[in-house]
DNA sequence: CATGAGTGTCATGTTTTTGTCACAATTCTT
DNA sequence: AAGAATTGTGACAAAAACATGACACTCATG
């Protein structure tokens, strides 16, 4: 879920710095301090964005962004590139060069936040926005609204997600572990007798209803989402 | 269907370059290299969004956006600025003058398209310069005026903004961000917590008519426009 | 140049949410 | 049936999310 921002930049101080910003914002960083050991990652492991220094020793940062672009697996990554200054010379190559936004240093730390999140905001797929339905039930990502044959439910986030994982993953059993990585994300650290509470939350919220009886308990294995 | 977009810029070169991309995705390409004739095409053939330079021989692009938003005409025709400079002082300035982006050379025809679809996409479900009417509120975009039930109701600009946004986007849920991209502009470096400040001046200003229930939180996700 | 409106940020209150625990209730083993 | 696992429940403190009021800054206007 965290996207992965690659660096590239061969000033020490300043990647540090870059990957400090990023990884501070809670995405994972990944450095390269110049083009060629930037292209053997990107192959490797293609990041969800790359911050590009225009100057760079040997392959400079414009030409790896026409590489970049020029191959189809890594065609459509975001790319915002690092200028120095803005001076009439670079600006024809600015042109043509395929980066999804520039950022001149000096920079603030915000600034460059804002413009990550701007750019993988606008790359982001869209989610299955579709209202979910099941027996009786209904559930909408977009307004974020459940309800039971017309009545409204509300429930917390916790318990939100919890029954926007099950409704969309019906009849099948998961494991406290697996609900935890589902649907609290697979880095947070938390017991796993917590998703008992939060399924007996979610029962509670369901239970005037009727619909309680849809969390089902598999003793020994875990819970499952399922008439019967 | 396709947009007409006006290009205003004096770099025969570049003027080209703008035209040519813009064609490219297929909108309609208008040019104009000065304000004063740009001012001309804009009254013969409203176009639906206008890319300005910021420098221009004569009449600047900034008081040519000055003059654009003073019209009723011309009013809410979006435009985006062009501006080699990058320092927040010209931002602020460029914004106030009704940009609605802006986006600082040198850029890539890439940003560029993805910014004119994002701010056209942004006036298209607005639509016309219709009253908006949602449980009791009237707003009209015209007459910049918003009054609940007779009683007039006066809000500061980005107040009028966000309620022209929510009562155009009802029961949707909005996080922080998406706000701020759509209200604000996908471009600004505010605090997200701002949203917070300007949904409570805007709850404030409904209070005495007893709509500013409509103004709802969704906690974890961000805010909500409805009845219920 | 003083004034007042409009904004963004921050510090401080308030409310909700959440993870954990202790203990009760249930089911399974022997 | 007793004991061992396993799950349900209510309570609670800590944390997170949000609301609110204050303040500094900018800027157009008189």
């Amino acid at each position: 879920m965290t996207a992965n921002i690659l660096v590239v930049e061969d000033e020490p101080a300043i990647q540090e710095l870059l990957a400090f910003n990023v990884t501070q914002c809670g995405y994972r960083a990944l450095q390269a301090s110049d083009a060629d050991s930037a292209l053997a990652l990107i192959n490797r492991a293609l990041p969800d964005l790359i911050l590009l220094d225009w100057m760079l020793p040997g392959m400079s940062g414009v030409e790896l962004a026409r590489r970049l672009r020029a191959d189809q697996r890594t065609h459509n990554i975001p790319i915002i590139m690092l200028t120095a200054r803005t001076d009439e010379r670079d600006k024809v190559l600015g042109l043509e060069s395929g980066a999804d936004d520039y950022i001149t240093k000096p920079f603030s730390p915000r600034e460059l936040m804002a413009r990550i999140r701007a750019v993988l905001r606008r790359r982001a797929p869209q989610m299955s926005d579709e209202l979910v339905r099941v027996e009786g039930l209904e559930l909408s990502p977009v307004t974020h609204r459940v309800n039971a044959s017309g009545q409204n439910i509300d429930l917390g986030p916790t318990e939100f997600r919890l029954l926007h994982f099950f409704m969309t993953h019906v009849e099948r059993v998961y494991s406290r572990s697996q609900l935890l990585d589902q649907v609290w994300g697979d880095h947070v650290f938390v017991e796993e007798r917590t998703v008992d509470v939060h399924i007996r939350r979610l029962r509670q919220a369901l239970e005037p209803s009727g619909l309680d009886s849809l969390v089902q308990t598999v003793r020994g294995s875990g819970y499952r989402f399922s008439r019967n």
